[in-house]
DNA sequence: TCATAAACAGACCGGTTGTCCTGTTTTGTC
DNA sequence: GACAAAACAGGACAACCGGTCTGTTTATGA
């Protein structure tokens, strides 16, 4: 039950936002009572904290951190990450965005709960990015990289290549970014 | 009285979000009663479309559109710009985000009349930069390089570092992107 | 078996929201 | 100065919001 409430409110909060999400709403996709809600996470926010902690935190991990540390290489996982979400938006054809990056925009400067929550699963991600470069240091496959540059550099032309392909709902402007960011050398 | 109730949406939507923002508070913050607010803005939407085309847009032509075309070339048009936002940004020690991206991200899903505004900026923005490419290729100033590329790298690139710098309230972030892409090459 | 707490149900409330409506004042034009 | 249109004032309203409350069911564990 905790768990469905956690799923309707992360499809609900990505689709449409955190404020233009009513708990009434919620309570009706989830098919839950306002006690039982109430119960498990007794304010809204707490509710999105969830969210945050739980799932969003999760999905950078899943989709980023682990692939890239399993990867031949930082610049080769980043690419093959790009390169996957790419693809399944382009087959998909439609954007939702990053979940990571829609709730900061909206929450990071409404509250500093929020925004620390979310500013640590935006460093952990870049972290994870630099540790792989200096690994790759390490290993002779890489030189002249400024590990904590090149993460930063990958997070966010990922990020912003995903709110305009948001905007305009076409992944095109993605796929250059890709392109454009593999053709980067230090 | 239409631009001061325009001046407080303006800054009320980039702040606290569209959605978060109660016509009661823009009122009171404008010194505007709710007939004279009806008056200009039928409804809130209208409103919000008007500071998306009247104020975001302008605030994008200023910033960016008009420096890069002034620059002396696409590559350093983008670098001052950068820089200048970032040393602005350390400076005053807060970071609000891109008003473009604040808006896109909350707005862009809700309403398809939203969406197309914001898509439009970004394109314009774009397109801004990939002229500004041409042009220097005509000039034998630049070669062997995808204008539309470039483009959507140095918007992506400010967009996601901005993000993440609203997020972190910290610029740094900021300016290793500004670094990372001033050591790119085609 | 029975006490104890967790999980859930559903009505309820004060406050707020966006919008609409009826007047009044100001502005512009001949 | 007459008059139409725009600009503005401010109250009213129905819908909705998030949160609280009391009560019931289900699980736990000694």
């Amino acid at each position: 039950m905790r768990n469905k409430v956690l799923d309707v409110a992360e499809e609900s909060f990505q689709g449409r936002g955190y404020h233009a999400s009513s708990l009434g709403d919620l309570m009706a996709a989830a098919g839950v009572s306002g006690g039982a809600l109430h119960h498990h996470f007794p304010t809204k926010k707490a509710l999105a904290l969830a969210v945050i902690d739980e799932r969003v935190a999760a999905a950078v991990e899943g989709t980023w951190i682990a692939p890239v540390r399993a990867a031949a290489s930082a610049r080769e996982g980043v690419r093959a990450v790009f390169e996957a979400v790419v693809a399944e938006l382009e087959q998909q054809g439609f954007v939702r965005g990053c979940p990571l990056n829609n709730l900061a925009h909206e929450l990071s400067l409404a509250d500093p709960d929020f925004r620390m929550a979310l500013a640590g699963i935006f460093s952990a991600w870049r972290q994870a990015i630099a540790d792989k470069i200096r690994a790759d240091q390490r290993a002779g496959r890489e030189q002249g990289t400024d590990p904590q540059r090149f993460a930063a550099l990958a997070v966010a032309t990922y990020s912003g290549a995903m709110s305009m392909a948001k905007t305009a709902q076409d992944a095109g402007v993605l796929r250059d970014c890709l392109t454009a960011l593999g053709e980067t050398r230090t």
